[in-house]
RNA sequence: GACCCCGUAGCUCAGCAGGAUAGAGCAACGGAUUCCUAAUCCGUAGGUCGGAGGUUCGAAUCCUCUCGGGGUCGCCA
């Protein structure tokens, strides 16, 4: 529980209650105070600004309204202190009671510590990868995985019903010229020589496809024409392409619920319907686009085709929708699908999707309100660029060299959990260096280490206390019964309160949609954990571990025991396993 | 030309839902190990939050303008 909201509410009730008798104006809108830990520790443990943000209505000074309500927040159960700060904060400091019940709060809960029910069961969408069905997974799409999955995870804990979806491209050009880099592989399998013309794939991954079509469909193919066999084996290739990306996700340990098939909507008539659905409210039109300033465009033609007027929901301009062939762009078909995700009941969606698809965001916003008329809204989370270095220095990748490094060659390097822990250290919109040699250091320069360290170190307690008190009871539910009283020193309620901040960050991260504050958050913990082992170097007294006083132990075995569940929630909404050792 | 992202300590980055004297890590310097893993910790030093206005009781955070870096810009997805 998140006990910031549980004093929020308490403040809340004094002010009306104070209103009811008279010393303060009635009907005070309380929505904008906050209660937040202050920054500096000093201050105390909630500080509030309700006093500054009530001053204009009660038509009071700051200071004199936060001394009226001081003596009334005095009497909140647990406040020890509470004093009027700065221009009128107020800071109260709770006694060490409080934290100790939060302990037990958390060995009560387990690794659900932090579950919120802030999302009130609603229903996000969260589309994520979504890579082309064209070849392997790439260390940018990667990215994008783990953005999407942790996001995911960090939604469900906060309490809303998400669905997990992948989008697959397999309706476009992209994918034709799948089907005729397969089809030279092909030919290739009967023992002919090929060469891949510029504008095919290339990549070797697709030899074992070609042996393979050789397997199922024998030589029928060979001296057809392409009409023939084209979507026959497009769809072949689509299929052994989704197969390769599943096992790519699989090994990263990223699970879809839906797969979502754009040649399935446009054969569905899912495109004409979302077209028709705005051509019904006269959003769609034919016209004319001014040229591309700035850029030189030689082939640039005016031409008249039928646009969205994405200008009207805040686009730069309207946006069209056929080629001039008079196919579908690829704009309108995500219409279709934005239209048939809000449809199947999204509150809230998400795309998670490549840097490069910056200039698409704007356009798609605009589709989205206009398909659900402005009850559902997008968020659009840009993964940027991930930088391979090894020791500092650039991976060189060149794709004709073939030296470059998929996805699944990273994950088997360093392990899926080093990818996805170093893949939300920097937050998706910043570019993110990933150097080989410094993600798999065993130091404290890397932070997945540094995490997996305070976990490891509990149990490496836990271990030795097995070992030297004969097999005591270390299950949560024993621990919680050890009297807490015995954690006083200053580190040991640093860290009661930073778990007890845990579902408290939960919130504020699903709410903006940011997965990498998690790790930022158990970073933190575990830095405040190893202070308080280093501490038991020069101070005996603060070891966890003492032979002669059982009950002490028991105290300081059940913080540990909270400090590696808090860790091992954390790391279960990233998707990261914790280790009781390492080696 | 327009739009999007970025600009915080020498370097790499946080900065929580607008809050108080802006924080970590690295690098530098000085310390801690008869002890549960020193694979760690403690301390010192380091800043006009790119710049200028504005909103506010209060701005690194929101708005406008401006400078610098990156990205995108009908018929790719």
């Amino acid at each position: 529980m998140n006990f910031f909201k549980v004093f929020h509410s308490n403040l809340s009730d004094i002010v009306t209650k104070l209103g009811e008798a008279g010393d303060l104006p009635e009907g005070l809108d309380t929505s904008r105070i906050t209660c937040e830990p202050p920054r500096d520790a000093t201050h105390g443990d909630v500080a509030t600004n309700a006093a500054m943000v009530l001053c204009k209505q009660a038509k009071m000074k700051p200071r004199d309204l936060a001394e009226k309500l001081a003596p009334e927040i005095e009497k909140i159960a647990h406040v020890v202190s509470v004093e009027v700060a700065g221009p009128g904060f107020i800071n109260v400091k709770l006694s060490d009671e409080f934290w100790h019940a939060r302990l037990k709060d958390v060995l009560n809960a387990g690794t659900d510590w932090g579950q919120s029910d802030m999302g009130e069961g609603q229903t996000v969408n969260v589309e994520y990868v979504s890579a082309n069905p064209t070849g392997p997974m790439h260390v940018g799409h990667g990215r994008g995985a783990v953005v999407g999955d942790a996001l995911a995870l960090l939604l469900a804990k906060a309490g809303y019903k998400v669905t997990k979806e992948y989008y697959i491209n397999d309706a476009g050009a992209q994918v034709d010229v799948l089907a005729r880099s397969v089809y030279l592989r092909y030919r290739e399998a009967f023992g002919e020589t090929v060469e891949i013309p510029e504008g095919l794939y290339p990549g070797d991954y697709l030899v074992p496809v070609g042996e393979k079509l050789k397997d199922v469909h024998g030589d029928k193919w060979l001296n057809a024409d392409e009409a023939d066999y084209l979507e026959e084996i497009k769809t072949f290739s689509i299929n052994a392409m989704m197969d390769l990306i599943r096992e790519d996700l699989a090994a990263l340990g990223v699970v879809h619920d839906v797969f979502s098939s754009e040649k399935e909507l446009v054969d569905n008539g899912g495109v004409e319907a979302a077209l028709k659905y705005l051509e019904d409210r006269d959003l769609i039109y034919t016209g004319v686009l001014e040229p591309p300033k700035g850029k030189t465009s030689e082939d640039w033609e005016p031409r008249p085709q039928l646009l969205f007027k994405a200008s009207q929901f805040g686009d730069d301009v309207d946006r069209p929708l056929k080629k001039s062939d008079g196919s579908g762009t690829y704009f309108a078909s995500d219409i279709a699908y934005h239209f048939d995700k809000f449809q199947r009941g999204s509150d809230q969606l998400i795309d998670v999707l490549g840097a490069d698809h910056g200039g698409y965001v704007k356009r798609m916003k605009a589709a989205v309100k206009a398909m659900s008329e402005g009850k559902a809204e997008l968020d659009v989370k840009l993964a940027q660029m991930v930088n391979l270095l090894e020791n500092g220095e650039p991976v060189k990748m060149s794709k004709r060299a073939g030296t470059f490094i998929t996805l699944r060659e990273v994950i088997d390097k360093v392990g899926k959990d080093v990818v996805r822990f170093i893949m939300l250290t920097r937050k998706n919109d910043a570019q993110l260096e990933f150097d080989f040699a410094k993600v798999t250091e065993q130091s404290k320069d890397n932070p997945v280490f540094y995490v997996q360290y305070a976990h490891a170190r509990c149990y490496s307690v836990f271990r030795k206390a097995m070992d030297e008190f004969d097999g005591i009871d270390l299950s949560e539910a024993n621990l919680a019964t050890a009297d807490l009283s015995h954690l006083s020193d200053e580190s040991e309620i640093k860290l009661m309160r930073l778990m007890a901040e845990w579902p408290r960050l939960i919130e504020a991260a699903a709410k903006e949609h940011e997965p990498h504050r998690i790790t930022y958050f158990l970073y933190d913990l575990a830095s405040e954990f190893h202070s308080l082992w280093n501490k038991g170097t020069g101070d005996v007294s603060l070891r966890f571990l003492h032979a002669d006083n059982l009950e002490l132990t028991k105290a300081r075995l059940a913080l540990l025991k909270a400090v590696s569940l808090v860790i091992a929630s954390g790391l279960l909404v990233l998707g990261v396993e914790p280790v009781k050792e390492l080696r």
